[in-house]
DNA sequence: CACCGGGCGAAAATATCTTTCGGAGCGTGA
DNA sequence: TCACGCTCCGAAAGATATTTTCGCCCGGTG
């Protein structure tokens, strides 16, 4: 009982959460000196005054305890631990405020955080423009093709066979019969063995690896469905290629090659084929699936529970 | 002095501002169950959590103030008071950030089109919680004795095998001896030769893969530098390892699982070090880097002209 | 020069957080 | 199955931080 009046005396409804600065303005005239030092120390720093304590900014302001609950108050807060919660909160805005800063290239004396935050910003980047360029058509062609394959090969050489094993490793999974090339001899001969049915995916940034396009042209000429996943929808690749997926192409700079973004990207796409497929066959995938965990569960040792 | 100990042992030195959600899931599964609990109710309410007291927190989840502490503390904060002001920060931060983007999962019967959105999204996700949850330190420590190292030797498994090659691959790109292994007797026999000032580097998600504890182990065991890198910073193969990088994890489900993410935050993590080497060894690696492209040149058919 | 009133801080009172300690539950090996 | 040892967990003591109380001090005033 004795609290409805103190809370209908308290009218000062919603404690500023960003509006801070705002406040102390224009409270400020109305306040005392010490308080004023108080709310001033506030205004300057919120992240330095949430780390400290009541008698750490009473010290750090040359006043007492009693005068920083009672510029708290005033400033709308129930009491000082309140105010404390809302300057974190408003250091952390300030914080993530100036973020996107990260776009500049990475330079050879870039420190180690910088390297960190301006590649995850530009991986993001990559995977932004890869998924809105995608054309979801083709991928759906591409799934369908994938999904009902009697075989499939996939041809990558360097960085993008390490993306082509990725897939096949993931369709092998899910009970598919899926192999990847890097031997551009062993990938040809390997090609002339596909018929109408079976699938060939060549992976190429550039769309000119040779080395990848013969054996898609080959099983192209042999009937084969072929999908090609390149970041040049209009290189020789997509030639021979009855589904052509784009992945993005991001700027590259001598510290960060451009096959960074391209695996990326690729990656991307691999995902999506392999999620569309596994919904296709859903049925065979998700037994499949968990068939592969259980059979690893013995090269694991046990998992510290601490 | 006996604290220096302790404190080496803590070596979580920052503490998260924003990635809390992302150190929820890597540190969850090492949680006990009352941790679980509190850990959950802060990560599904960090507003809701920051009003609430340790008393508070403690009955919300059924659990004792000491538990709150407990999990304050491992989750890289002094204590409750800490993570109190990081949770309103946080929340300030989700108010003043857009809307939580397609955070559904991926079910059966999406149409493509979202498989490709939340995918890209999720892997977005992935990107910067890896980025926010890497220790600098220990990725500098770990840059450092790659680019002196007189030989680098990567052991991963599977899908942590192709991240694997990727660094070695690049690693051999800009002059530096790297090899990847798979095969896990070649690893335990190849990791017998090493000694000091050579470098070892493991990969594995769960930190539980035997076949890459063991050469890791060997490695160590001979004088080698040692690298982990893992999504679980206190599993067994950290226990070999001198310098841990921590990879981020994500939340699976069926048709997404956790090798997906758990490969993109590894990438990041490789791709630092490699971008690490290449500023560390510039002198060498800039005309490595172009001697490599230009070695791979006729192997490209003409670009189209448009 | 005595008086008054508000601003202010020291210190008590209270709330909150941290640590300690021992009991309960659980897996392990005999 | 039972005893053993282990870790997990919460109650309560102990330490800090916050809020409140109380009265001094200072400047203005009659």
């Amino acid at each position: 009982m004795s609290n409805d009046l103190k809370e209908s005396f308290a009218h000062e409804a919603p404690p500023a959460p960003a509006a801070l600065a705002a406040k102390v303005r224009t409270l400020a005239p109305s306040m005392t000196r010490s308080m004023q030092r108080v709310a001033e120390a506030v205004a300057g720093d919120p992240a330095g005054c949430a780390a400290l304590t009541v008698t750490g900014l009473a010290e750090l302001t040359g006043t007492s305890e009693a005068t920083v609950v009672r510029t708290a108050r005033l400033l709308g807060y129930p009491g000082y631990r309140d105010l404390r919660l809302a300057l974190a909160g408003l250091a952390a805005q300030q914080q993530s405020g100036r973020a996107p800063a990260v776009t500049a290239d990475i330079a050879v004396d870039d420190p180690i955080a910088d390297v960190v935050a301006k590649l995850a910003y530009d991986e993001q980047q990559t995977l932004a423009d890869t998924a809105a360029g995608l054309d979801t058509a083709q991928l759906g062609a591409a799934v369908t093709a994938l999904a009902n394959a009697h075989r499939v090969e996939l041809y990558g050489m360097a960085a993008s066979g390490l993306v082509a094993q990725d897939l096949a490793q993931k369709l092998l999974r899910i009970g598919h019969i899926a192999y990847a090339h890097s031997d551009p001899h062993l990938a040809v001969t390997n090609a002339v063995t596909l018929r109408p049915g079976d699938v060939a995916v060549s992976i190429t940034h550039s769309g000119t690896t040779g080395d990848v396009i013969e054996p898609l042209r080959v099983a192209f000429e042999h009937g084969a469905t072929t999908v090609a996943i390149t970041g040049r929808p209009d290189s020789p690749v997509s030639q021979y290629a009855d589904h052509v997926l784009t992945t993005s192409t991001a700027r590259e700079s001598e510290l960060r090659p451009a096959a960074m973004s391209s695996r990326t990207s690729q990656l991307l796409v691999v995902d999506c084929l392999f999620v569309g497929v596994a919904q296709r066959t859903y049925e065979t995938a998700a037994p499949a699936l968990s068939a592969s965990y259980e059979a690893l569960a013995h090269r694991h040792r046990a998992a510290p529970r601490k």
